[in-house]
DNA sequence: CAATTACATAAGCAATGACTTATTTATCCG
DNA sequence: CGGATAAATAAGTCATTGCTTATGTAATTG
């Protein structure tokens, strides 16, 4: 997955606030996150069907409700990213991963 | 500034690829960056207006040359953001944050 | 089995946004 | 000065996109 397509996809404030709801809460229904959203139930399956495209977020069928959970793995595009083009952070995430390859030690 | 301006500025292939750019190779003209971007000079402008807009590069006026540089500080709200919602990520992203504030003082 | 519920898909619409060419503003130079 | 160059702004076009309502599909329930 390309970062194009997570920034692409979490720069809906909508979409990016399905996603944050179930980062925060876990897994919740399409109903659940209805609740809330602030746009109807058929906005929020397309939402949530670009978030799956972009492996931000995953899904199980409970009958017939299906539930819904963020994926943060999709966000390494982003970390990654970041590390590359973050310059001053740049340095600043060596000194991380120094720190946390002496932590794993 | 809000993710949300960060998010939506960064979504566009060709103002990110602005941005990377100037993270890379430091200052850059206009006409240079025009050089290479595959879009137009005013499409250039526009997309650096967004950016400086999101606070994401900085400008210095040369005679009649503008020279632009990225400002990795406008990254913030996405360092933040991710500290928030990355959740597997999260840990690292707050060993960053109290190794930054150690950084500073 | 018929009605209901949960969700996805279809179709259409209005707003946004990324581009273009044309023009403006400002600075440099012969 | 006057022409040329650098960049910003103006105006218009076209594609994308996020929303809506309407409908489809599948699973539960009475």
């Amino acid at each position: 997955m390309e970062p194009e397509d997570v920034f692409r996809t979490l720069a809906d404030g909508t979409r990016r606030g399905l996603f944050e709801r179930l980062a925060r809460e876990g897994e919740l229904s399409v109903s659940a996150l209805t609740a809330g959203a602030g746009v109807s139930q058929p906005a929020v399956s397309q939402h949530l069907k670009a978030l799956r495209l972009a492996n931000l977020v995953g899904e199980t069928r409970h009958g017939r409700t299906v539930l819904y959970r963020a994926n943060p793995e999709g966000l390494r595009p982003l970390v990654d990213w970041m590390a590359l083009y973050g310059r001053f952070w740049a340095a600043r995430f060596d000194a991380l991963e120094d720190l946390l390859n002496r932590m794993d030690q």
